[in-house]
DNA sequence: AAGTGGTCTAGACCACGTT
DNA sequence: ACGTGGTCTAGACCACTTG
């Protein structure tokens, strides 16, 4: 089942008061923020909860950490929106983007599941799998082409058409009995074939982003298999990597 | 100055021995690790280092714990050795993913920016940068080719033919006044031209993946830009994805 | 020398999942 | 009810950068 109810940390709070200030340009002179000791008295908390809040804005790139200096706020203009590996869902992705995201179709389908795919998603071969076609439109051009494949047997309900989630992370919670704990993403570079070339208005043999991913459940049981297709230009993905030095 | 030496802090021993408790399938009995309250007594540590160098882990994806349950060994299958986000030398890379990693060659000209990326690296127009070209090998087959852009202005001392390092963040290291302190790639689908086509022995118009660096020192200004080839038969990039529920 | 973030301790209680 | 990881505290000292 899923819990929907989880009280609001300490930190959480914390965060989203410094990312209000951030963002509010309050404590921007220099971009640098306030020591965590004079944090941590501020907001009347432990430092470990203040170093918490900040982590978790380090994480996502809104600030950074020097050893011996300080806080410094990330300029808006090296900010990522589009970052390939905090991708929550495709809709919201496209808004990111700064498109108006729309949905164009969704196709549903029975069908026997690719041999290739049975293997992936450690199934027998030729069972039956629920087949889910969709394009993400962005300002009203294809921008995502997606198509999902759940074996039957990791259904714990049957969807009806139209009640169908936009993420595959809330079709998961709502109609298999497990949800989407990881996704394991590979990044191919390929070129449209005549049916994505045909839903994606693309000339044929436009080079593509095609993403194949694997979403498993909390005993690393893979549950669903994704194929997308990315029109990059609309979409383009980023990555943020930080120095690190230990193994 | 480059600091060289630093002292290995205790969670990073921590870590080490259960990394090699989990490799050697010590604690490997339905891939549950001991408790944190356990690992702290064993290792006569607090809990706090304990969870640290658990942290340190599960960022690799080595280990993922579930709040109320445990902390579990990833299986060997859905370890990721490629991801794009963790990408420390291509040099490594392409060791990790199988291949005899070589280096083919490396041409080192100085020439005019070109426009477009002296607005990326925020320098004049028609002002001079080191340019370096390298093509790294997998089992002697072209895997990945690389172009490095070094505004003159950006370097602190010249380079000899020679003694250029294998990682651009060891070259800034070396001859540039400040470090690497973090990189913004863009992931860009592409066909490969006649003049990659020929460094990379594949067919024209042959799909590919190109990336596009832009590396920052720690004030956020842009020091060098990379245009780097992927060849998509030897080096296929993943990501790694974990549910995230706040924003 | 001063001030920053990084590490570490020894506790305590809470939230979550299982039994 | 129990055991797990998650959060939090109040302190201490260390490592790094800068003046």
């Amino acid at each position: 089942m899923v819990s929907a109810i989880q009280r609001d940390p300490l930190f959480m709070k914390v965060r989203r008061v410094i990312l209000e200030a951030i963002q509010s340009g309050q404590f921007a002179q220099g971009n640098l923020l306030p020591p965590e000791k004079i944090l941590a008295q501020e907001f009347q908390v432990s430092r470990a909860t203040v170093r918490n809040a900040l982590q978790s804005l380090e994480d996502d790139n809104i600030i950074r950490k020097q050893h011996g200096v300080g806080t410094f706020v990330v300029p808006e203009n090296s900010r990522l929106k589009m970052r390939i590996d905090k991708v929550k869902g495709f809709y919201q992705l496209i808004g990111d983007s700064g498109y108006e995201p729309s949905i164009r179709k969704t196709e549903m389908s029975r069908d026997l599941i690719p041999d290739r795919l049975s293997e992936i998603l450690e199934v027998p071969r030729r069972s039956e799998a629920l087949i889910l076609k969709r394009t993400f439109m962005g300002d009203g051009k294809p921008a995502i082409d997606l198509c999902e494949y759940i074996p039957v047997n990791n259904l714990s309900s049957e969807p009806q058409p139209g009640e169908v989630p936009d993420s595959v992370f809330e079709f998961a919670d709502k109609f298999c009995p497990d949800r989407i704990e990881y996704t394991i993403t590979e990044i191919i570079p390929t070129t449209v074939s005549i049916s994505v070339a045909e839903a994606m208005g693309l000339p044929r043999n436009h080079p593509i982003l095609k993403l194949e991913e694997v979403h498993f459940n909390r005993t690393d049981k893979p549950m669903i298999f994704s194929e997308i297709y990315v029109n990059d230009r609309i979409i383009r993905f980023t990555v943020f990597r930080t120095r690190v030095s230990f193994i």
